[in-house]
DNA sequence: AAAATAGTGTCTATGAGACACTATAGT
DNA sequence: ACTATAGTGTCTCATAGACACTATTTT
């Protein structure tokens, strides 16, 4: 094992097995966070990344991070990203997994703790456009296995058919992201976090059908999501549509189920 | 933001936001693994604790942990400390959650990834009995909350009623144990991790019961386990029980479903 | 009027809870 | 024989898929 040389002599002694790992006698990994932002647009699954301009990885796409600060919540660091990073503001965000093998990246020992937030395509749009001078792009999933058996994905390209060179372990940070949201999906009200203010329930069936790569009984679905209570009509019909125009509904909130972590920081 | 201090004057450069944060000058945390070693006994969900003998959290109840070494991937950090302070071998461990607040370790700043473990409760039982010397407890849980809602939780002393103090952020993690292995358990076969290699269903509902706090059905939860094909026949019963033996089953391996990470690392 | 999708009603298949019954080892 | 639990058969209820049908807006 690869800590067998910093392990005591006596391995059965809890005082001595962490007084030997003494945090202040023995070097310390570096921790980062990355975030996978991902939305879905024209009924595919897709994910923001960032094309690398220096090394290392240099020129393949990743996702963004940062390093945490000394003081800095996981949390925090995952919401400055998300901020500065994307201009995003009041999007879901949740830790996802923390991906530490040594080797990772080239550079030294980083441990990254990946986090998967969820943005409405217009929103995220924005963003593309807004930040042109960037080389950010937001990559259909392409997705090798069915429901929830995990693995890593394929980004793909603006062509949408030829995939996108991931840097570090990101296709399997984005499988990660895509296998937790499948699983959110079924008995969480995660879909709305994809969704405007209002939206017809096809819309919302669409982002599932996406999410889940797989089409869905629109009866069923009709029901299930109306007997759920999760959603309220407005009233008002969607408009522009060459055909009979939807009820738009809207999320009820329960208590606001954000959860935005917080663990000690605004 | 706990992070504008290093953060550079240009934060929408992705190239000066990863130079800023370049590993070499900043302040590393120290990164540890904690282990919530969970059995069912008695009906009662059950986990190992450890009485800490020095500061910080003198005399508080801890789950045993340990520092990360830094060439050491996080999952074989968790099997030492499954392995070492246990003498565990063959158990099913998964990562949990990275708890990472400033402060939660008042010595430093330290990120602990939990991990969570299932053991058969005679194996667990064996570790207490053979290591006398170690204050280890095998303490009763109690869940504060129904189903997946999460929360801290208690665990109890040997009396089973009055709680113990636990140390850190312990009861958070010990929460997110308990609500992790709730989910998992509905549509994963785990619960086969907590029972010696042949049982009887009784004893499988049993442990259904006692993670999940509630009385299941008996000729529902025989006819799902049977229908799930998870579980065989050996033709074997039970002796011993003045009553009626049961049959004996045993879990049918599909692939191995025991993820033991392994990002790279042997 | 035609096109296209929204929305509803009904039948069926499946799985879980409830309940009654039979089976069998130990005392 | 009695007790306690194992194990089975059947009914009912809730939910999802399938399918047919009606409703409504734009062109």
């Amino acid at each position: 094992m690869a800590a067998n040389r910093s392990k005591p002599s006596t391995p059965d002694s809890e005082q001595a097995f962490l007084a030997a790992y003494d945090a202040s006698r023995f070097p310390r990994p570096s921790v980062a966070v990355d975030l996978v932002l991902m939305t879905v647009e024209e009924g595919r699954l897709k994910a923001l990344l960032l094309r690398r301009a220096e090394h290392p990885a240099k020129g393949r796409w990743s996702l963004p991070g940062g390093f945490v600060g000394i003081d800095e919540p996981l949390d925090a660091a995952a919401d400055r990203i998300v901020h500065g990073k994307a201009g995003l503001s009041g999007v879901f965000v949740e830790q996802l997994y923390t991906f530490g093998s040594p080797g990772r990246d080239p550079r030294t020992r980083v441990i990254s703790v990946a986090h998967f937030a969820l943005v409405p395509a217009a929103k995220l749009r924005e963003v593309l456009t807004a930040r042109t001078a960037e080389p950010l792009a937001l990559a259909p999933i392409r997705v090798p296995w069915e429901g929830e058996e995990g693995g890593p994905v394929e980004a793909l390209g603006p062509g949408g058919d030829e995939p996108l060179a991931l840097a570090f372990d990101h296709a399997e940070m984005l499988g990660t992201a895509v296998k937790r949201l499948r699983g959110r999906l079924s008995y969480s009200p995660v879909g709305y976090e994809l969704l405007p203010g209002e939206f017809t329930l096809r819309a919302l069936q669409t982002i599932h059908e996406a999410v889940l790569s797989r089409k869905l009984n629109k009866d069923a679905f009709r029901r299930r999501i109306l007997a759920s209570g999760e959603v309220e009509p407005t009233g008002r019909l969607e408009g522009d549509v060459g055909h009979r125009p939807a009820e738009l509904y809207r999320y009820r909130r329960p208590q606001r189920p954000h959860r935005r972590g917080g663990r000690g920081t605004s």
